[in-house]
DNA sequence: GCCCAGGGCTATG
DNA sequence: CATAGCCATGGG
């Protein structure tokens, strides 16, 4: 079967795959074999060309966000050293468009884990609930649908904890349809209806919307996103979340959500060096900042 | 043993 | 409104 591919411009696949808003992707000898809902895929990125076998190609464009214009994007929110030292880094990040079901059972599950645990809960219950599919020879099994679950038990004794409870309540309110009711609600009114959903506070409501409906508007506030925002623009001082989303949101602009995850994979994988770099030449954007946020313009 | 990881919920000041 | 204790678990 011949592979197909698509042009694309200001896009890396590694980076958009890599930077931990998804977890069900698969690199086998350089080609990523991707997983969402029911779309099981392969892709690899050669230059601007973006190969891709076993799905719809405008499916691809819309996974990957190819729609968007980036570069107008970033330079919306392109506004210190440390923001741009990130865009400069992982260039091409795009945020993907995930399918809502399996979007709100990763981040559920996201509590109080971190990026392998929650891969390997995934894994889990898709391998024990969802249905095998295969493409050239590579198999995965597809994350179960709403109702298919219902076993707290049985996600207990594979190591879900907690959480297991509240994929359960999930799945129920799934099949009542509460995910449907999200598209096309202002910001506001959307995360308050997904919060309604056992497990689910501000943050992982945060991820929801922004990684897969597409609301620019948030801003997670997850301990390494806590731990740079406090350092680079509150001088290392503890500050309540509310506050953090308040100030980036009105620092950053628009497309916040977009800088987020530029500053999340930033810190996540330079943190040392940061930390090392602050008091050094980055020291030039910081006192405006500070004494914008202490005199509570920004 | 400790602390941390893409937190949330409940009870209590 | 802010905070404390709790929930489960694997890795450093």
């Amino acid at each position: 079967m011949a592979m197909r591919y698509i042009l694309t411009e200001e896009f890396n696949l590694k980076h958009t795959l890599e930077c931990g808003q998804f977890f069900r992707w698969k690199n086998i000898n350089d080609v990523y074999y991707v997983h969402n809902r029911d779309a099981f895929f392969n892709v690899y990125q050669e230059g601007a060309k973006l190969f891709y076998e076993g799905a719809d190609g405008n499916f691809i464009k819309r996974f990957f966000s190819l729609d968007e214009n980036l570069p107008h994007i970033i330079n919306t929110f392109n506004k210190d050293k440390y923001i741009s030292e990130a865009v400069r880094l992982y260039r091409g990040l795009r945020i993907i468009r995930q399918d809502p079901w399996e979007c709100t059972v990763s981040f559920i599950l996201s509590a109080a884990s971190n990026i392998p645990r929650i891969t390997k809960n995934l894994e889990d219950i898709s391998r024990l609930f969802g249905k095998k599919v295969s493409l050239n020879g590579v198999s995965s099994y597809s994350i179960p649908a709403p109702g298919a679950i219902r076993d707290e038990k049985r996600m207990r004794e594979n190591k879900l904890g907690f959480r297991s409870k509240f994929i359960v309540a999930a799945e129920e309110m799934a099949l009542d349809g509460i995910l449907d009711r999200i598209k096309g609600m202002p910001y506001r009114e959307a995360e308050e209806l997904i919060m309604t959903i056992p497990g689910i506070a501000e943050k992982v409501a945060d991820c929801i919307l922004l990684f897969s409906y597409g609301y620019m508007e948030t801003f997670p506030v997850d301990t390494w996103i806590r731990k740079i925002m406090t350092e680079l623009y509150f001088d290392g001082k503890k500050v309540p979340d509310k506050k953090i989303r308040e100030f980036a949101t009105k620092y950053f602009g628009r497309y916040v959500g977009y800088a987020q995850e530029y500053l999340y994979i930033y810190t996540r994988n330079h943190w040392d060096r940061i930390r090392e770099l602050r008091g050094r030449q980055f020291n030039s954007v910081e006192p405006a900042v500070f004494s914008n946020v202490a005199a509570g313009r920004l």
